[in-house]
DNA sequence: CTGATTGCAAACACTTTGCAGCAGA
DNA sequence: TCTGCTGCAAAGTGTTTGCAATCAG
């Protein structure tokens, strides 16, 4: 069994002075050994391989995609261990999954990260990221109307980009 | 084949002073003859069965839920014809699919609706519909900012209800 | 040591599709 | 008549699961 990849476990501390910067850089890879630590789960190395891979990663990415860069990283694993480290991944709050389709769901890092929200062209498929604090501020408010608190949320807003316009045009 | 169910094509319109009530109470039956003329498709007694069985739907529905409701009104059509059909219900601006997991998808009627937006608890699975036109004019806002034209949008909020709170207490 | 983990392949669940016969317009 | 439609069963596809061998703590 191949040993644990060096860049992830060396990762190194930077931006130290701003407690955000701290926060955005703290290993991620600590939390998830706290997190499997608390469950007695175990830190194997299968599971920090497939954990480089996804912090590795901008953006949305699908299931298959990781199994593919831990095989370029050259390692191997098999796509059920990266389904099931995927969960982990997930109840330890370092990837949430997005629901685009009912064909395959799509992840994205959220550990020390700014979350997005999509802008999807539905003709073309171009997918924009955005960041609106006005969204999480009206998040908040509707959640506390309901006595809810809130986790997490997905706004996909689907439409028609420019690109799309014209070619119709 | 059996026929053309009355409850569909007689239905009533009602509400007729107010524009927006014209709009909700027209018939959606004509929205749907309109369309599948358009696309030179043909208004079969099995998509009037499924349209009937699906207006009656409140909220979020599934295809298999669809499927039994077209039978318990004492008609029998297969899944497929039921899938088939909710696809061009969906191009006629019927119903919208909503992607809440990756185990299937849900639907929600929208023609003559005021559609709803989704506060789920991730401990009870307790979904509350939600409306509001702060986060329409949000939506319109961000695809104006990226030059798209809104279509439609999705937005869930994950959180804890206040019964999930309590229980875990 | 002992229970958790892995890879494999089979199982799953929802959805789509090919086809032969049937039926709107 | 001439397409398009239907039901059926088979195929698809992303994901999950049972199991025996293996490994982390």
């Amino acid at each position: 069994m191949a040993s644990v990849p060096q860049v992830l476990l060396n990762r190194p501390k930077v931006g130290t002075n701003a407690r955000q910067q701290m926060d955005a850089y703290e290993p991620v890879c600590a939390v998830f050994r706290r997190y499997l630590h608390g469950e007695k789960l175990k830190f194997t190395p299968e599971r920090a391989m497939i954990l480089d891979a996804t912090l590795r990663k901008e953006g949305l990415f699908e299931a298959e995609g990781l199994v593919n860069d831990v095989k370029a990283l050259g390692h191997r694993v098999s796509r059920a261990t990266v389904y099931r480290t995927l969960n982990h991944l997930q109840d330890a709050g370092i990837v949430k999954q997005v629901f685009f389709d009912n064909r395959q769901s799509y992840f994205e890092v959220i550990a020390g990260r700014t979350t997005h929200d999509y802008l999807i062209c539905v003709d073309t498929g171009e997918v924009i990221e955005f960041n609106s604090e006005k969204l999480k501020k009206l998040r908040d408010e509707i959640c506390a109307e309901h006595g809810y608190d809130p986790l997490s949320h997905q706004f996909h807003i689907f439409g028609l980009s420019p690109k799309a316009r014209s070619r119709k045009a």
